[in-house]
DNA sequence: GAAATGTCAAGAGCGGTGCTCTCGATACTT
DNA sequence: AAGTATCGAGAGCACCGCTCTTGACATTTC
């Protein structure tokens, strides 16, 4: 993990700026061919280097892409942050539309790059730690959103009531959200989450074709519904 | 498109039926590696036949894949429906739960092929013509309940109310929509099917790991609260 | 300063892929 | 029976991920 940190020598250096180099030109070639079409070798050509030559920095292929899938999760984080700090901390709808229209921005300027962490997984593919801390980055803002509705009484009161089996079903985020928070809040917090997301695919995958013409408007329309869901 | 009629000469018939045997071999394959992991190749030798010989039946591998992906569309429609047909047709609450839990069930138990439809689209491929007529028997399900609710009277008063450029949003699907099915039904509709595919691929693609440990009683909530934004 | 060590890019090569073309055998049509 | 269409098989192309070896170079150690 030293080559994080400060490059101690040339060497080091070098390697680090080149490990940056091949990141760099392999997110180009996923952005425009897709992760599918992300080949070793063509990657190894744009460098003017040889193919072999790369399995000094990434073990496989596997790992260049896994190092392309946290960046994109982090890409996602940041730009979910900062819609959230953009807004009046007060305004809790325009917090919550900020954020999806944010990541819908993103999604729709980096497909591929949405596609490799919300798209079909790789069949062998497991998702290494180091995933982790992007995606608790991101549900924090989620979060976030749905504490400050507590704290200012602006939750929304559910007509259907939170059964003790949905309780237990969410323990995993139950221990990661504040106590304080109401089981219905999480479980509307996971359900924004899931449309926000369902939302983005639907219509980056393509199933809104003959179904909706204006993405936008719908887009906006479809995650103000889901607010009224989760705020008041 | 003699094929799909009855085989005149013997020719046609095994031509036919070795056309099916290379389906079921690579549905097989799919299911088991997913679309990825499909392999003319593998196919072939699976059959005791040499590669070059599938190109008499699938002209390329692009080819042999929609055909599995028709047949994926067609029996998420064949759930649907089914499920659909299984409940008495007043009750529009279960009417929806049952579908949404068949389609659900069917991807947990065929969950290649769920991705190949619901996952990361192919950067070149463009979905032919012959997709559209399952999608549209799918959705016909949907509108189907949404058009006895109407005249039941149970649609759901929304309190937001659907601003004419949503409305114009929505114009593709509104032309195949019944025309007495009002604005905000077409809206709640879309909303309810975007959800039901972003809940399933949430918890299929494994986003919902570390969130949702029962992840059946969960779906089951979030349909029903889907549903209260649609239903009354 | 010289020797030992570590790191590097390059090359050859393995088994795999999709796909094309040719060739002979076979079945159907006339 | 002759002609035609279709078939499976085989060779071969360009590509892929990945491994192993080799020789050059930088760094560290003595």
């Amino acid at each position: 993990m030293s080559s994080v940190s400060a490059p101690r020598n040339a060497r080091e250096r070098v390697r680090a700026q080149l490990t940056g180099e091949i990141l760099a030109v392999a997110r180009r070639h996923v952005a425009v061919g897709g992760a599918v079409n992300l080949s070793l070798r063509a990657v190894a050509r744009d460098l003017g280097m040889v193919s072999s030559a790369l399995y000094r920095y990434f073990p496989s292929r596997d790992d260049l892409l896994t190092a392309l899938i946290i960046d994109a999760y982090g890409a996602v984080a940041d730009v979910g942050e900062a819609a959230d700090r953009s807004c009046k901390r007060t305004d809790l709808l325009g917090r919550w539309l900020a954020v999806c229209k944010a990541v819908r921005t993103w999604a729709l300027a980096n497909p591929h790059e949405y596609a490799l962490i919300y798209g079909t997984p790789v069949p062998g593919y497991v998702a290494p730690e180091t995933t982790i801390e992007p995606v608790v980055r991101f549900s924090a803002v989620l979060l976030g959103i749905l504490v400050d509705a507590r704290a200012d009484g602006r939750l929304a009161e559910s007509a259907l009531p939170v059964s003790r089996s949905v309780v237990r079903s969410i323990r995993p985020l139950r221990a990661q959200a504040p106590s304080d928070l109401p089981d219905a809040a999480v479980v509307n917090g996971v359900i924004g989450w899931t449309h926000l997301f369902g939302a983005i695919s639907s219509e980056l995958f393509g199933h809104r074709h003959n179904v909706v013409d204006n993405h936008e408007v719908f887009f906006d329309c479809e995650m103000r519904r889901i607010a009224a869901l989760i705020l008041r």
